[in-house]
Order: structure tokens, then sequence, then C-alpha cells
DNA sequence: GCCCAGGGAATCG
DNA sequence: CGATTCCATGGG
């Protein structure tokens, strides 16, 4: 991989499995805007950057080369071999034809307190309406940048009240955020620590909150803390599992994670992203 | 009107 | 432990 900046524009060229629209679509993230074809904005780490990819390059902007280099080389996890990781996934069948239906997915390392904040929206929601409640509430809360808003700090929404935040669509999950921000506030939970701890661990300090269970915690780990040997295990997920590995029968998720833990060990979490966007692309599994 | 959504808490047994 | 029920809201 290769880049340049030229204006107020980074040009990234050489790269390997890399769509933006598989990147974005494949449910990890929620504050992106199709703006048109393979051209996507999205809201992160304060700042509102567009990626525009044609046919032998990607275009960040506006975007420097220090912002570059400190935010987005990580963010979109563009020091990570995918071909490595794909190469080694390829052993299953299953996955294999997952991977070449969605060859440039990519794990995006999120800010930690957003993507908690995020997934608990998520729970019992749908996409879009998950994508409408972080924008209420970054537009409430958050600062203005241009025509957006920044997702809100922890001492921004600190402010927060339940009446409000129903206001924003959160429904029945309002009191789940304000147990999140006070048990961040009080010092109870430390998201910076829980990237130094083992999977287990950290995932043992996200159940403390109310409203984060397994599949909450295992998407904030994957998604925003660097591990990436959980398996977030949603309806979706769920289904296509049971439809390729477990003869179509009901199983305990409990079950669904020793098998992928046996199955995939440390890459577990990507093999999950592309089974997730390959069954929900083609509904695999729906009656 | 009915069903369900990238689930989890509360309350059973 | 596992199984049920309820939770707000909106779209199909």
């Amino acid at each position: 991989m290769e880049y340049i900046q030229k204006d107020e524009k980074i040009i990234m060229k050489n790269f390997d499995s890399f769509n933006i629209e598989e990147i974005l679509e494949c449910g990890q993230c929620f504050r992106f805007e199709k703006i048109e074809n393979m051209h996507y904005k999205i809201i992160a780490y304060g700042k509102v950057l567009n990626i525009k990819q044609l046919d032998n390059q990607v275009e960040f902007y506006p975007c420097n080369k220090e912002d570059f280099e400190n935010i987005w080389i990580d963010y979109f996890d563009l020091k990570t071999d995918y071909k490595k990781i794909k190469d080694s996934l390829k052993n299953d069948e299953i996955v294999k034809k997952a991977i070449e239906y969605a060859e440039g997915i990519r794990i995006l390392n999120q800010e930690p307190f957003e993507c908690l904040i995020s997934f608990i929206i998520s729970q019992n929601n749908r996409i879009p309406m998950i994508k409408q409640v972080i924008k209420n509430i970054s537009a409430k809360y958050g600062e203005q940048a241009g025509e957006d808003y920044i997702f809100p700090s922890l001492e921004q929404l600190k402010k927060a009240t339940p009446e409000e935040l129903k206001l924003c669509k959160t429904g029945f999950r309002d009191k789940y955020i304000l147990d999140a921000v006070e048990n961040i506030d009080k010092g109870n939970i430390n998201l910076q620590e829980l990237f130094d701890m083992p999977s287990e661990k950290a995932k043992e300090e996200l159940l403390k909150i109310k409203g984060v269970g397994t599949k909450v915690a295992d998407c904030v780990l994957l998604f925003s803390l660097k591990k990436n040997d959980v398996f977030p295990t949603d309806v979706w997920v769920k289904r296509v599992m049971e439809y390729f590995y477990f003869e179509e029968k009901d199983t305990p998720i409990k079950e669904i994670h020793n098998f992928a833990k046996e199955k995939w060990g440390d890459l577990a979490g990507y093999a999950q992203q592309y089974l997730f966007y390959y069954a929900r692309s083609e509904k695999i599994g729906v009656k």
C-alpha cells in the first residue's frame, strides 16, 4: 500500500482487500452515509471524511498526511494483512465462499465509547433505526462539524436525561445508555484498560453494564478493542451457522461460540464478519 | 392489526 | 443453568 497527499486529499494506491462499500455495509459501523456508488461519508474520531473508491485508487478527503497516519491507517486497519487472514480462513469451504462474496471487508477500529453506546442501541433494533438514533444523539449532545455532528464525548453525554434520550428515539434503552455513562464516569470501568486485557477479562468488565450482554460485548470487543477472537452471534450469524454447520437445528449461542473458537481461533472475528455480510446479503437461513 | 429487528433483564422453574 | 416474557419504536 502506498499513499500520497495531493491538496486536501490522500490518494491510496496498490492496496489489497479494501472495498469501501463492503467495509461500511457489513454491519460493524453506523456512522456513514452513501453519497453515490463507492463514495461514502463517515464521521469518526472527531472528523468528517469522504472516501471515494475508483478503479485503482481510493481518495480520502478532506484529509492530510498527519490525520491519515495518526487516525485513518488504524481506523481502516491498513496495517493488517488480510490476504494472509483470508488464505488461512479459506481452508473452510463455507467461509471461503463467504470471503469470495466480499473480498474487500476489513474490520474497522472504532472508538470504544461510541461503539459501546451504538451497540447498546442496536439491541432488538434495525440498522436504519440504529443509525437514526445515533444521529439524533449526536445532534443533541455532540459538536457540530459542517452539516454533521460528532458523536458526543463522555462529558457531553453525561448531561443527558432519560426523557431527552427517549426523544432521540432510544426507546427502552435510555437507562442502559445512562448506566454505561455512569459506570465509565465513576471509573468503575476504564475502556482504555480493556485494550490490554485478554478477551474474556475485558468482556467481564463490559458485562457489568446494564443493557450489555454477550452479543453487545462481543461487538465492542471486536469492532473497537482489537479482540479478533470473539464471535458476535446475532440472529443472522446464528441462522447462517445453524444452516451450514448444525443441520438447521436450533443451537445455543454458547455451542456456536465453542465451535467457532475451535474452528477459527484468533481469526473467529474475521470469519464472523464475512459470514454476517454473506448471510444478510443473501438472506441465508431465512424462511 | 401483526410481526420482527445485529438482545438483554427480570422472573420464573 | 434454560425457558418465557417484556421492553419502545417503526417499517413491512
